[in-house]
DNA sequence: GTGTAATGCTATTGG
DNA sequence: AGCATTACAC
């Protein structure tokens, strides 16, 4: 075992080492908050607690892995694999399929994700015959999701007449028999929302003393990182958990809520000292993360909100370079300018592709940088947006291993019933649906027992019907007998779906093909056991050993359905070599060295639905805050005056957040000043545009401001100077210092020289982009 | 019941 | 601009 503790500074060290009671870590921006965690854990561990008692939450199940990797080598062992650690819903959905006979769920019941839940609203609309323009499922589904988050069942929700009142004043009366019907029919189907995995477990502590029992005295500690992104129902989890050894140690940062929207509560963190008055408080405030203008830059940032804990984030880093503002006319432009600036960076810095990420605020942004990045050929990965498991293909197939695992799951029935196309039309599909809602039962019972049931339906597309009930019985019966490779790739066979997929030729034909295949590719490593899904969270029960076990199809998606792209492990060094694009949501936790924050305008960042309370705005803020802290060395902010949205050209204003940069920390490009003072005339001209025609003024500058070379463009930097640069001669460098040149490579302009500097050591330069003076 | 053309809606943020 | 649902012809 390492000496864990000396790699630790005091408050951290602390934090660690109190591991009896309550704990409350308050924990600044890349102050080593995951480092703390970690090391608690392995210091619990090397204490003697079985880590089998242990119980971590995290956010992303990648950091619950990373975290039991990082555990594994301090402790050298391998025993940190029976840490229950993951996410709150990938641990309580594990927990709910032991315990699913007593809230009347089968165990292999389905998890259904939005686009199910959304569709099953839709169904419910159509059948209740309401308009779903003024019952926007969207809009159901969100309403549904806050009451359960606050644990309000249905029957709740409709004998509550001030949430009642609210929805017949927002002319929505049947929300309350829409939640109720929804409820119904998920229970129906055994399926549970995301949601439901939340609100069953409190359902399951609270009328089951014995399993509360059980798991309380199971969980002799519990851990809970991103404390200030949990909701209520998750708060009332962990305090009933941890209400008997109340070895609870929480982990957060009210800067850092962003999670609002989905139901977090700042207050969760507030609430924590009431509910347990001898808690010890720790606060990291060290940042180990930034450069000192970002630190500052951040902290001043977040000063402006007026909800925060008291708290002073300081750092012992260099100050760094300031924080770049570019101002593009156009999203297009914003995206060649992100792209040339990585390559500069790149090129002059011997930075990795991994080093940058571009974090934008919607996943629609992302188009713009992706097309700027393929031109200079620079690789890129996006993350979140369509994700591998929610394209069409991967979904259809998916929809049958639902079906086959649970045959009452109702959203995988109406997908594939009638795909490949077998005759089985709508009309039909609705006369069943009518009849098992008539006798309360899922589809499948009805298609099973045809005969009980009173059916209008002609024989011809009742044969069909059974044909395809035959099949997915038949699937059914393979389920525990044979490996999920083995399944997945008859079912994709027998199915037909691979052959409707392969008589389709075009581009898109073939990638949903091969898409298919890919799927089938990651059954067969899951099934050979070469851990291609890694189990997060043990069974107690289990002392099998793994790789005896076959790996069935069940337990494939059981592993899948809670995943996100941000679990994904990049498999290849080349995978890892990449620039990361993604929201600043996803961002959260994760740290590179240059940051790109982009799209700083008024109704984007911050958005247009949070301009309405000051409570959204300063959610919004706080987003800006962890995305500037993710930075370690270099951010660059930008925005554009014009940006196409739905196919339109719009013109933006600068983001307010801008304003609330401290000059002192920032370098404008030329065009930002420029522009900046343009944006003023041009409102001039605006308000004046309807009786006036006041031409244009030219542009500004202003001189306080240093003038650089707009950003991203070679071609504005004329080298011509080096023209004649041969090995041996001495150069100087804005960054690196004085040094000499080794070699030199290529032809002028673009040739590279080698060169070696003093105390800095050997660095390859493009003299397009290094700036290199000559010295005598 | 099936396939294609036209229409219309969307884009906060996510497990 | 791109996707999904709907309308309409077969």
């Amino acid at each position: 075992m390492s000496d864990y503790l000396s790699e630790l500074n005091e408050s951290q060290c602390q934090a660690v080492e109190c591991t009896e009671g309550p704990v409350i870590i308050i924990a600044g921006a890349g102050s080593g908050k995951t480092r703390v965690l970690t090391y608690r854990i392995a210091h619990l561990m090397k204490k003697g607690v079985d880590p089998f008692n242990i119980l971590a939450l995290t956010f992303t199940n990648k950091a619950a892995r990373e975290m039991k990797e990082r555990i594994a080598r301090i402790v050298v062992s391998t025993e940190s694999r029976n840490l229950w650690m993951g996410t709150f819903h990938s641990v309580f959905a594990k927990i709910l399929r032991i315990e699913s006979e007593k809230l009347g769920y089968p165990t292999n019941f389905t998890i259904y994700d939005t686009d199910d839940s959304k569709s099953l609203i839709r169904d419910i609309l159509k059948e209740q015959g309401l308009d779903d323009k003024v019952y926007k499922p969207s809009l159901v589904l969100s309403r549904i999701s806050t009451a359960k988050s606050s644990l309000i069942s249905s029957q709740a929700y409709n004998a509550d007449s001030r949430i009642t009142d609210e929805d017949n004043m927002a002319a929505k009366p049947k929300l309350g028999t829409i939640y109720e019907i929804y409820t119904k029919r998920c229970f129906k189907a055994g399926a549970m929302d995301f949601d439901d995995l939340l609100y069953k477990t409190n359902i399951l502590l609270r009328d089951h003393p014995d399993v509360l029992h059980k798991y309380q005295h199971k969980f002799k500690y519990i851990l809970v990182d991103e404390y200030q992104d949990t909701n209520f129902a998750q708060y009332v989890i962990v305090k009933q958990l941890a209400a008997l050894y109340q070895n609870i140690c929480v982990v957060g940062d009210d800067a850092q809520s962003i999670y609002a929207f989905r139901g977090a509560n700042i207050q969760n963190i507030l609430n924590f000292e009431k509910d347990y008055p001898d808690l010890k408080t720790f606060k990291l405030e060290q940042n180990y993360r930034s450069t000192r203008t970002i630190v500052n830059v951040a902290n001043a940032i977040i000063a402006n909100n007026k909800d925060q804990l008291k708290k002073n984030v300081w750092t012992q880093n260099d100050e760094g370079e300031k924080i770049k503002l570019i101002k593009t006319l156009t999203d297009n432009e914003e995206g060649n300018t992100v792209a040339n600036t990585i390559f500069e960076i790149k090129m002059n810095q011997q930075a990795k592709n991994s080093a940058f990420a571009i974090l934008y605020r919607t996943n629609a942004q992302s188009r713009a940088m992706e097309e700027a990045l393929r031109k200079l050929n620079i690789p890129y990965r996006i993350y979140g947006g369509l994700s591998f498991y929610q394209r069409k293909e991967i979904k259809d197939l998916i929809a049958y291993f639902r079906l086959i695992i649970n045959n009452h799951d109702e959203e995988s029935l109406k997908r594939i019933i009638n795909y490949p196309a077998r005759g089985i039309g709508n009309t039909t599909i609705e006369k069943i649906t009518v009849i098992a809602n008539d006798n309360d039962v899922s589809l499948w019972t009805v298609i099973e027992n045809f005969n009980d049931f009173n059916l209008d339906i002609h024989t011809g597309t009742r044969n069909k019907i059974n044909e395809f009930a035959t099949m997915i019985r038949s699937f059914s019966v393979m389920l525990p007998t044979h490996n999920a490779y083995d399944l997945g790739n008859h079912v994709a066979h027998a199915s037909g779906i691979l052959k409707d997929l392969y008589s389709d030729k075009t581009a898109e034909g073939v990638s949903h093909h091969e898409n298919i295949q890919e799927l089938l590719n990651g059954l067969k490593e899951f099934s050979e056991n070469k851990n291609a899904v890694a189990s997060l969270t043990p069974l107690a029960e289990d002392t099998t050993n793994e790789s005896t076990k076959l790996k069935t199809l069940d337990l494939f998606m059981q592993d899948i359905a809670l995943l996100t792209d941000a679990d994904k492990e990049a498999e290849t060094e080349e995978d890892r070599n990449r620039v990361s694009l993604m929201t600043i949501h996803a961002a959260k936790g994760l740290e590179f060295p240059y940051v790109f924050i982009v799209g700083l305008e008024e109704n984007l960042f911050p958005s247009q639905l949070s301009l309405n309370s000051r409570t959204d705005l300063e959610e919004e803020r706080r987003l800006l805050y962890v995305a500037l802290t993710r930075a370690e060395k270099k951010v660059t902010l930008t925005y554009a005056a014009t940006r196409y949205r739905w196919g339109n050209l719009i013109s933006c204003e600068p983001s307010r957040f801008i304003d609330e940069l401290d000059e002192q920390y920032i370098e404008m490009s030329a065009s930002a000043v420029r522009v900046r003072e343009e944006d003023r005339v041009i409102d001039v001209n605006r308000f004046h545009k309807n009786k006036l025609n006041i031409p244009p003024a030219p542009p500004l500058v202003r001189k306080n401001f240093v003038k650089i070379g707009q950003a991203g463009r070679p071609a504005d930097y004329n080298p011509e100077h080096l023209r004649d640069l041969q090995a041996g001669m001495s150069v100087s460098h804005e960054r690196f210092g004085t040094g000499k040149v080794v070699t030199m490579e290529g032809v002028f302009p673009n040739n590279k020289a080698t060169v070696l500097f003093e105390g800095v050591g050997q660095k390859q330069l493009l003299l397009k982009f290094a700036r290199l003076k000559i010295l005598n």
